[in-house]
DNA sequence: GGCAGATTGTTAAGTCAACGAAGAAACGAA
DNA sequence: TTCGTTTCTTCGTTGACTTAACAATCTGCC
């Protein structure tokens, strides 16, 4: 329950959101006094972290010196374990990649067997560009569906059923002797956006995450918001349609059945005219590649696919809509495979409706964009969430409260007042 | 941007959600140590805060003293100022309510006029019960719509043009000589059932606010959550139906529009039969009361009564569940008046859709629960909101970050490295 | 050139929250 | 009565942050 988010972290987090800063300017940014900040910046300077960069023009007495991140001072790896594929980022400390590196996904092989491999994959990450092991923080792992973000309990997504109650973190830590953080792909898309994407100081803003699924990541001033049991964020399942189709998860008309990449290739598929115009011929293909030709076939000006993906991006915008009514967002980022494909398309439609309806538009705009790296933001994120958590030893992760009721034994009848 | 919510403040959030606990079951509880602990509950039995009542049974060695608010040692007022009418309450340290009145509401009489009225008030409601003025903590005042917590801005909901820009806050920190502390109605009751209801710990909860309109407010680990500009939780806008009729917002398909109170009077006024055996007779009343009228008329039995208001029920279940699913809510609170009226109806719906359908049921279920005091939530509420803020000198809340580009002046090409 | 005034950054001393260790007090059981 | 156990307190220390005084650097003006 220790609080301290301490200083250093907050420096270094002003630094990174302003790129360039004097240690006045960190003054005023963080409410710190002139002292802490001096004896706080010449600690990170000492860490190698930051470095004094030039000077600033005299605002009429002594000109500040501006200081930045050392970004080749430290490094990152982020893992994205999907069962389509694993991608790999090296990031420096400024959340820029380095090194990427695309590889065949866990499929059915043993958990053991795809943890030695993601090891030598990492290894390999890194003596390709010649960054030194030492100079390494972490590993962050990332993959869909719920994880708990310390030890490494397990996945529960679908097809993934072997990788329950797997130690996954424990077993990538020993195979590749670096620290690793586990976390929700989603999530960890939106505190890349955040660490790497130009968003400011201390936003509320949330990551629409959209591979087969769609999913989305908070983060709540700088810091992700999980929820109680790891799951927020889980939009794909918000009703769009009270009275539209069966879901799999037991309610109607929800918006991953309505607009998710499934979604559109079913109803691409049902027009003849389109499969044979986006060459989805046989029924083997992924879903994801299928719904990058519908994609390309709208983009080619194909008046059909077209019409299929402004009408997911219609549903998807409504689901947008009413996360940040309730979230009283400020930016949405969107990304993941999918809008790394058709963003474009969507984009648009998705602003209009936030311009238009956001319930607090008279307060302030939702700031919507495309994220620049959909593609790897997972992974991205992942190596955010090792900067983020490993950088600053962080004192201790919110202990949690024992059950009350336990811990008293049975109390006599009160004798006092 | 200073942390430290004081060891004072945790461990007496502790004491309140225990009821009664010992300095080891804080120990347990908050992550302190004994020494820690120890100087702690002393100062705050100093302040008169906590009492000693009573001794555990032993576990082997010396009897643990047995801890408890002073309930009547500090008192907090709260306010519910709607256009409709005005509640006040007065509750103890506890959060349970010692004495309550109702007035007619601000309708279009001058700020100035109601905040002297409000100030006459609030000291009838002291004294009508002999609660002394210097152990009155502050007033807590909220109201619908969109304010800032702080200072005191206003208020911009439709019918309340007078009040914006007008300083509430401040006018009646005057007019009391009391502390104030302004908020969202439905952040308010969402915080009250926090504090009053019973709900454990540090959870993370929600309370859907039903009036004449529909809110949500949200208390995440005890903090209530506003989002960037006081408007978060706003779930009346959320869509339910992508197609459905537009709604003043700008969008369609928003819950309010197809569930709120004013849609179920509606539907039930194109029921000439129902329209008589609930005496819908005139136009002049006001939506709540006939929404009452028509929620005694299905409590009844009437089947048309009943059918629009489960119909309402299973819309506002699917908005229910698609912010439980964003938020991965553990507890969920129906409360407003509305839902005093007519909860008996909307709980056993709003509960099968979240035990059926809510994605991370597997992990945990989400507790749906009737308010105790769902019609005076808000008042209590803003009471709490006291409590909460009041209590502990919370060092500062929060000092905002400049603007960091504008903080630096042009910065010179860099020299360094 | 040289000095006044302004602004930036550092150092030193003090404050406060929380911790660890050791002691004091209360209790049950032998 | 004595012992071991558990609860609670006291004391000295640590670490983060602040206030206050000071040193360093720059502009502008004579």
């Amino acid at each position: 329950m220790s609080q301290h988010a301490s200083s250093k972290a907050a420096v270094l987090d002003v630094i990174r959101a302003a790129g360039t800063i004097s240690r006045v300017g960190l003054i005023n940014a963080t409410g710190f006094t002139g002292a802490t900040i001096s004896t706080v910046v010449r600690k990170l300077i000492d860490e190698g972290l930051v470095v004094e960069t030039g000077r600033a023009e005299s605002t009429g007495g002594k000109r500040r010196v501006l200081l930045q991140l050392n970004h080749a001072s430290r490094y990152a790896v982020g893992v994205h374990l999907d069962h389509a594929g694993i991608t790999y980022v090296l990031t420096n400390l400024g959340g820029a990649v380095v090194a990427r590196i695309s590889r065949p996904g866990a499929g059915a092989t043993e958990p053991a067997t795809v943890v030695d491999r993601m090891a030598t994959e990492v290894t390999a990450l890194m003596t390709g560009v010649g960054v030194d092991r030492d100079r390494v923080l972490g590993v962050g792992l990332v993959s869909p569906g719920p994880l708990s973000p310390t030890t490494g309990m397990g996945l529960t997504p679908p097809a993934m059923r072997k990788w329950e109650d797997y130690p996954l973190g424990q077993a990538l830590e020993r195979a590749t002797g670096l620290p690793v953080v586990l976390d929700n792909d989603a999530t960890a898309a939106a505190l890349g956006e955040h660490w790497s994407g130009g968003i400011g100081g201390t936003a509320i803003s949330a990551a629409l995450y959209m591979g087969t699924g769609i999913g989305a990541g908070l983060v709540i001033n700088g810091v992700t918001y999980r929820g109680s049991s790891g799951n927020a964020g889980e939009i794909g399942h918000t009703c769009v349609d009270a009275n539209g189709p069966d879901c799999w998860c037991g309610a109607r008309g929800c918006v991953e059945v309505l607009a998710g990449p499934t979604a559109v290739v079913a109803a691409a598929r049902a027009d003849p005219a389109l499969s044979r115009a986006a060459s989805l011929t046989t029924h083997s293909r992924s879903v994801s590649a299928d719904f990058a030709a519908v994609s390309r076939a709208a983009r080619r000006g194909d008046p059909s696919a077209l019409a299929i993906l402004e009408r997911s991006a219609r549903y998807i915008a409504a689901a947008a809509r009413s996360l940040a009514n309730v979230m009283d967002l400020e930016v949405l980022v969107l990304t993941g495979p999918s809008f790394a494909i058709a963003g474009s398309i969507y984009l648009p439609i998705v602003r209009e409706e936030l311009d238009r309806a956001f319930f607090s538009r008279a307060a302030h705009p939702v700031d919507v964009r495309l994220s620049r790296h959909a593609a790897t933001a997972s992974a991205i994120g992942a190596a955010a969430l090792v900067l983020q958590s490993e950088l600053v030893p962080l004192t201790e992760g919110l202990k949690l409260p024992e059950n009350l009721s336990a811990a008293e034994p049975a109390p006599l009848p009160a004798s006092g007042t």
